[in-house]
Formats: structure tokens, sequence, C-alpha cells
DNA sequence: TAGCCTCGAGTTCT
DNA sequence: CTCGAGGCTA
């Protein structure tokens, strides 16, 4: 054909080095450099120009990263050099990392007074190892582990990520493989498993969800479609080495981390060198620590003995090096089985289904039970008894199935219909025997006993009961529940009726306990309004929309017989509020409870209006309390706070005037860091109690 | 009407 | 702590 215009060559150079270095700004370091609308025009340009010349096209351009041909299967590859597996020390205390050192020592020879041995240590990525092999600068060929020996060829999924490099930056030695970790990162998942869910609901029928970023990066990395593989976002990270010719290796390894950063992979910036055991130690703790709030999964930490001498000097067992190890993390998902589902009643008589599971150590605790939320939420997971499930206990403490591994499914539960609530109860509450109701739009069933059904009024009562409502202290669940059982309490102005003859009859209770909460009982009737309000359990009333209903009407009277509109002068009640509130004085029921309960002998100062000559230096300011203060409860700085006129409000945001952040402060301070939050620690707060300063007041 | 800000409700284990 | 939903505001 025609010969390449010297220009097009040239321009074609050109927009190859723009490309990846913008690309390398963007996907390995994270700082874009051009707008990406930029970006594609540049793109589009070399397209346009390797189309017109198809003689400019190479394996190491831009390009080549949008191929879609769907392959038969995977070719064998061998590796040139093993990719070996690294022992896994499984004691999760210090004493592994003290375990390790003093191994290498031993084989090393070393006496005590010898020189501590400098080790590397870094991240353990829950994710894919790969081997990218890079001749002359150029990305040839990626595979995947498999056996360590032999691995399948995965190069034209691998291609598709944009934190490889195509071209090494500064090497063009006739060969180097590097190997690390593909990955999925959290939020990646996240979006992924939304778009599937969309896609699902939308009626696509091919179209599934994935379990965990582990598996969607192993499952994007095989999978024969590049055009599926590239939904998936992976990510990379190096940290090693394959086959060499032609290249000097560092003496450490640290050295070649740095090495491979500077060749433009992504490489952990979490690592340290360390002089002996402690500092691995330390890397272990503060990584343990970090471990939620990375935006990966790790599994644990690597230690190396970083001097490639000493690695050569230590080499070998059974295809495992004496110079490095795993040191795991307890692990945050663990699979279990699934004895049954529970039905629990909650205080407004929602049915909320709760899975019971075989015991299992996972996130650092033993986990027996776990919510299941609702019957949607189980549908949709295909969740059923007798089940092999997934339980995660990651940064949210709470315990969560995370799926059913299908393919652990026995014949006879495979036989089963899906769960269905209305079924598994019979059409009736568990606890009373009610029907029970699922309303339009709602996910929940609800039980239609109402005062009825023991389990609402145990509910009921505990609330009423609780720290923040009229607090009885000493009754518990167990109390409540005997007492419900038996009978004697049917109503919460029975409450009052408890003698220390009639709680002797109860099971562990002794004349000592009885009078104790006696006595505790007689105390709860000195209370307040809003605490009495709140205590009601009033469907949509909490505790902050039951003082501003105390403030509005003054007393339980005017509330009482308050109308919708009146309802709705009262600021941040809206329709839906002043309905159910209504709603819940209309029935002659409640009004009797109040009014026993105030002849029962519950009293609560009338509210006095604004105390005006009171000091009241956080006026119209909104703090927000996390973590751990040294002295003051929660609580106790929530009352600091309103009484001096504040607002203590739950979440931090824009209109949040000062953040009060004690120990173990987690992302509340760094919501408010984001947003520029004034921060203070409990002695800011009693400072800003004391003397606020002039300026703010404006 | 959208988007922000709060509040309410439900939840596990030690 | 987090989700969902109610209320308010630009």
């Amino acid at each position: 054909m025609t010969s390449i215009p010297a220009t097009a060559a040239k321009r074609a150079d050109e927009l190859h080095a723009i490309l990846h270095e913008h690309a390398y700004k963007y996907y390995v370091l994270d700082e874009p450099s051009i707008p990406d609308a930029d970006y594609d025009k540049l793109f589009q340009e070399l397209q346009a120009l390797e189309a017109a010349h198809p003689e400019l096209q190479r394996a190491d351009s831009p390009t080549q990263r949008v191929i879609g041909q769907v392959l038969e299967g995977f070719d064998t590859v061998v590796h040139t050099v093993p990719m070996l597996s690294i022992r896994t020390e499984t004691d999760t205390t210090a004493g592994g990392a003290q375990a390790f050192d003093a191994r290498v020592r031993r084989e090393l020879g070393l006496a005590e007074s010898d020189a501590p041995v400098a080790y590397s240590a870094e991240l353990k990525f829950d994710g894919l190892a790969i081997n990218l092999r890079y001749e002359h600068g150029v990305l040839v060929q990626a595979a995947t582990r498999g056996d360590g020996e032999k691995g399948e060829d995965v190069t034209s999924n691998i291609r598709t990520l944009r934190q490889i490099p195509l071209k090494l930056r500064g090497v063009s030695a006739p060969v180097l493989e590097v190997r690390g970790e593909v990955y999925m990162r959290r939020d990646d998942f996240e979006a992924y498993n939304e778009r599937q869910r969309a896609l699902i609901a939308a009626g696509a029928k091919n179209e599934k969800t994935v379990v965990n970023p582990r598996n969607a990066a192993a499952g994007a990395v095989r999978q024969l479609d590049p055009n599926q593989s590239r939904k998936r976002p992976l990510s990379f990270f190096a940290y090693g080495l394959g086959d060499v010719q032609g290249w000097t290796v560092p003496a450490t390894h640290g050295g070649l981390l740095d090495a491979l950063d500077a060749m433009g992979f992504p490489v952990a910036k979490q690592r340290v060198i360390s002089l002996g055991a402690d500092g691995l130690v330390a890397f272990h703790q503060a990584m343990g620590a970090e471990r939620d709030k990375l935006p990966y999964d790790i599994d644990g930490v690597v230690y190396k003995v970083d001097s490639r001498e000493l690695q050569a000097r230590l080499g070998f067992v059974s295809r495992e090096p004496r110079w490095a190890v795993a040191h795991k993390y307890p692990a945050q998902e663990q699979t279990t089985l699934l004895l049954d589902i529970d039905v629990q009643v909650g205080r407004i008589g929602t049915l909320t289904p709760v899975a019971k599971l075989q015991p299992v150590f996972v996130g650092g605790t033993t986990v027996s039970n776990a919510t299941l939320h609702n019957e949607d939420e189980i549908r949709r997971k295909d969740i059923r008894i007798g089940d092999t499930v997934i339980v995660r206990r990651a940064g949210d403490v709470i315990p969560q199935v995370v799926a059913a591994v299908l393919e652990r499914r026995p014949p006879e539960v495979a036989a089963l219909a899906p769960f269905d609530m209305f079924a598994r109860v019979g059409g009736k509450c568990p606890a009373c025997g009610s029907p029970i109701e699922r309303r339009e739009g709602e996910v929940a069933w609800r039980c239609t006993g109402g005062v009825t059904c023991p389990a609402q009024v145990k509910q009921a009562i505990l609330h009423f009961a609780s720290r923040r409502a009229v607090e009885i202290e000493g009754l518990g669940d167990e109390i409540v529940e005997q007492v419900v059982d038996l009978g004697i309490v049917r109503t919460l102005p029975e409450l009052y009726k408890l003698g220390v003859a009639k709680l002797n009859e109860l099971e562990r209770m002794g004349e000592k306990s009885a009078s104790k909460l006696v006595d505790a009982i007689e105390r709860s009737k000195a209370t307040t309004l809003p605490r009495f309000l709140f205590g009601l359990g009033i469907r949509h009333v909490g505790e902050t929309t039951a003082k501003d209903l105390a403030r509005h009407f003054g007393d339980v009277d005017k509330l009482m017989d308050a109308s919708v509109e009146q309802l709705l002068e009262v600021p941040d009640v809206g329709p839906i509020v002043a309905t159910s509130v209504r709603a819940f004085f209309d029935q002659p029921h409640h009004r009797e409870i109040v009014e026993q309960l105030r002849a029962a002998g519950l009293h609560w100062p009338a509210i006095a209006g604004t105390a005006s000559d009171a000091f009241r230096p956080l006026l119209g300011k909104t703090l927000v309390i996390t973590g751990t203060l040294p002295t003051l409860s929660r609580d106790e700085a929530k009352d600091l706070i309103e009484a001096a006129g504040g607002k203590a409000s739950g979440s931090v945001s824009k209109k949040t005037d000062w953040l009060v952040a004690g120990e173990e402060a987690g992302s509340k301070l760094d919501k408010a860091r984001e947003l520029g939050v004034a921060v203070l620690d409990e002695a800011g707060l009693r400072a800003l109690l004391a003397a606020p300063p002039d300026a703010a007041a404006d």
C-alpha cells in the first residue's frame, strides 16, 4: 500500500506518549491531569489514525485495551519461574511475627547478640495472583497462578485493566515478569452489584450479583467474554518478580517495590522496613486497626526478609520460601449452616426474620444469630433453611448473612419452596395468633394484635422502662418476659402495682432484688413530660419529637386533644407524624393508659416557659458527639449541651457547629474534617459551656 | 421537586 | 451504626 506519511507516524507516537502519561496519572496515581473529555478526544484521534494506517497498530497502544472477542477457552501457560505460595502464620496475635523472626534467625545461625534482621512488611490482598510478562518493555502475556506451575492465559482480560501498564516506564529489558494481585475495590464491588441488581430487576435473565470482591475479581479475570470482564472494574498492586532477563534486580525487596513503582505499577503505600520483629508487630497491629477503613479487602500482612542475599541463603522448604510469611487476621467472612429462621415481633408489631446459625467464629467473636431484615431480602438472596451460608462481620460490627452457597445446597433443600413469611407463620403472629398484614408499599409484615399481643406488650414495657424514657433500673427482658407470661402485668400501668410479694414469685428473684426493683419503679414516677411521651411509644415519635411536642403543648391533656391542624404547628412535625399522634390518642385504650399512669403517681414538673434568665451559651448551636469522652458519658454530654440551649444531633453536616470527638472517633470525625467542621475534645466542650467565643454567638 | 438534614427503628455480643 | 423515610428549604 501507500507508505505511511511521516507526519501520521509522528503524531501517533505523540498520542501514545500523552495518553500513556495521562492514563498513568489517572489510574495509578489517582491524580487526573486533564479533563476526561480531552482524554477521550485524543484517544479517538489515535483510534482514527490507527484505522487509517493499520501499520501503526502496536501491541502497547492505549487503544488495545478495548477489544472484545469472546474466547473459546483459555490457553495454558507454563510459568518459567513457578509461582510459589507463601507459608501462612495462623497465630493472629503478635506472637506470629515474633515466631517468624525467631525462625529466620535460627536458620541463618544468628546469635542473640547479632544485629537484627531487616524485614519488609506489606499488605496481603484478598484477590487473585497474576504474572505479567513484559518483553522489551511491552506487555505480551498475563497469566493466572493456576497450580503454580501452569496457569491460564488471561491476557485479553488483563489488558483492559487501566492500572496495568501496557508499556513499562524506563525499562526495556528482553524479559521482565512482574507479579501482583488483581483485586476489586469495595466501592467498585458495591457499585457493580447495584448495577446488576437493577438489571435483574429490569428482567435481565443472565445477570448475577457477586458474593464478595474476591470472587468478583476472580470471576472477571476468568471471564471468557472480555466485554463482560470489562464491566467489572478491577485494580492491581505489584509486589514481586518472575522471570527476569537483562535487568538488574535491586538488592532488597523494598528497593524492588520502589523500582516497580517507578516503572508505572501501583504499589501499595502501606509498607515498612523493620529491623527485627518489633516493627512487624507494630505494622500488623496498625494495619489491623486500619483494615476496615481501607478501600479494599486484605486478609493479612506479609513479611519478607528484605535482603535478596539473605533470601537466597534461606532458600525453600517444599516449595515455600523460608524468607517470607503471611500473617493473617481473623477472617471477616465464614461459612456456616443456617439451622432455622425464627420470626421475632417488634415494638410496632413488625415481624423480623432472624437467622439461627451454627455458631461460627468470625471477625473476632462467635456469631449465632443474624437479622435477615425482611422477606424480600431473603427472597432476593434466595436463602433457605438448611443452606450453607456466608456470614460476614466487617467494619459494621453487626453480622450479616451475605448469601447462600448454592453449590452446597442439599437436594432436599433445593426442593423446598423459597422463604415465604406468611406461610412460615401460618398467617398468624407467632406471639399472639392475630392475623398478620402487609400493607401496600411496605416491606414489613405486621401483627395486627396491638396491645393484645404479648410480644408487643413486652417491647412496649421495655421501651417505657428504658434509660431514655422513664428509666426503671433493673427491669430487663428476663423479668418482663416472666411478668407478662404469668399475666401479672398486661398493661403499662400494672407495672406500678407490682409489690415485693408478687415479684418474689418469679424465678431467680429474691427478697433483696425484689425490693430493689420496687424502689426503682417508685423512683421512675418522678419523671419529665418528654420522657413520658417518648415512653408511650407512639409511632414516629422518638426522643426529639417528644421534646418538641412537650415544649409546644406544655401538658399531656392539650396534646391528647390536639387536632391534626394544631399538631402541624409544631416545628418538625408534618402530616405523617401529626396523623400518627392523633391516631394514637383516638384509641380510648391509650387515653386510659395515660390516666391510669397518672393515677398511679407518675408526675413531672410543669414545663417552664423559656428560662430567659438562664445562662444559655449554646443557644441556636448544633453539636454532634462521637467516640468515647474521658469523663462524660454520651448522655451526660448531651444533657449539658441541651441545658446550655444547644442541640445535640446524631449526624455531621454543613450545619453542624462543632463536633465533640473522644477516643476511637470514627467516620463522623472524617466527615467533620471533610466539611471543615470545628472539632472539640471534652475540655473544649467544657470551655464552650463556660464561656463561648462572642464571635460565634452572632 | 430535588436534595439536604435529621430522626426513628432495628440490631449483635460482651 | 446504618438504613429508610419524614420534613424543610432552595
